[in-house]
DNA sequence: TAGATGAGTTAGTCAAGTCTAACTCTGAGC
DNA sequence: GCTCAGAGTTAGACTTGACTAACTCATCTA
């Protein structure tokens, strides 16, 4: 909107990630409130209002105080690359190097500023293209529309389901290694057996075997639900 | 020296690159001057001399007004991981990604900064422990010595002298891509045919093929001589 | 509908790293 | 040995992005 912005100078890191954030809240449908990018981003409240109201005046979110923000879109386009970026190279930490899905956030959050674009390219040339990253969320196209995360949490199922791991909560490093241990990782089938509604507790059926899982895992797990045919 | 210092809080970005370059031009056996340094960085002379204040007081370098840096243990040790990262990824770039060797130092200077150790690890198993980067410096060891190359350039060779390419200037993308396209790379046997010291070039001899190379590559080029057993 | 409460914002400060402009040192040449 | 050009340094200002402390707004409850 405002066109004090420099052509095309490379944003700063802290732009990027603030973007960024802005974009995953934004994907699943969430609005975007102070607090919690502060807290997402390890900052105060006070510096992501400041940081709000610069990304206003460069034209790359809609801000007004009080009412959070939302990405203009200039700057959804380019959160999209970010978030790009981010995603494909987890897909190479994991697919190309071995790493455990459970620590490519963290290390994509350093390395997703300092990626050429040409490097990028040729990453995703060795991966084939991939289409999701690790967890199963939507890597961007180069166009830059908002990947939409479609799913809900196996929360929200009731007995009998069945549903199909579309992509798993990111946040939490113990409960990833945990989940990769049980196959509870996206693309796997499951069938809710049975749903504790006083302690929260969910039993899945997956292939032959049996797994009782806490709520914890049921709000971090997001399926969609799949017609059972049989 | 000064213990100033917390424990193990990790280098600024800044302080990476002015560390990672005082050591290039140590591990060549030159004396390190603020306005080289500067140049190279791309910043003026007078943030070099505060910016060597700074490391000087916190242990990394040796710094006496007017008589320039030197790297101190601890300060070659950080230098030497930072010189590590780079050259590997260098490696990774060319190796794994395919990507011409006149734009991955360029690219490496990006990327070396933000890249995690257990990530650099994995790829150095995948490249199978290199021990030099494309151009042909060494990789410095995990415990931190001064790598220093060896090797002159084309120039200070005879009439009749054999050698074996080293290391490249990486410097100049438009002559790297020269040499490469010549087959002018480290490994590489020659025999100095004749030399025109009037203007300074070199015809030299390379398995059957015969080249003229002017001054800029007889600079560029460094070799250790081989003796003629023949 | 008036507080109260908590989220969000503003004001003022700080540190890192850069710059320009003015100053100082070093050493090469006479 | 002296001078002076150029390299190096100091001083002071600026920018970015963070912080704390104090303020303001929106909303939920009574």
């Amino acid at each position: 909107m405002v066109d004090s912005m420099a052509k095309n100078a490379p944003l700063s890191r802290s732009r990027e990630d603030y973007l960024a954030h802005i974009y995953r809240i934004q994907a699943v449908g969430h609005n975007v409130n102070t607090g919690e990018v502060a807290q997402h981003l390890g900052v105060t409240p006070a510096s992501t209002s400041a940081m709000f109201k610069r990304l206003a005046q460069e034209g790359l979110v809609n801000y007004k105080s009080y009412s959070g923000v939302s990405l203009t879109e200039e700057g959804e386009r380019a959160a999209s690359h970010v978030v790009r970026r981010h995603r494909v190279i987890e897909r190479f930490l994991t697919d190309i190097l071995g790493i455990g899905w459970e620590r490519v956030d963290e290390f994509a959050n350093r390395m997703e500023h300092a990626m050429p674009d040409e490097v990028l390219e040729a990453i995703e040339r060795l991966l084939g293209g991939p289409d999701t990253c690790p967890h199963g969320y939507p890597i961007p196209s180069e166009e830059g529309k908002l990947a939409v995360a479609t799913g809900q949490p196996v929360e929200a199922l009731v007995a009998g389901e069945w549903a199909v791991i579309r992509h798993v909560d990111e946040s939490d490093t113990e409960l990833l290694r945990h989940l990769r241990e049980r196959g509870l990782v996206p693309g796997t089938l499951l069938q809710v057996a049975e749903t504790n509604l006083i302690d929260g507790t969910r039993t899945l059926r997956i292939g032959d075997s049996t797994l009782v899982v806490g709520q914890r895992i049921a709000r971090a797990l997001f399926v969609d639900r799949v017609v059972d045919d049989a």
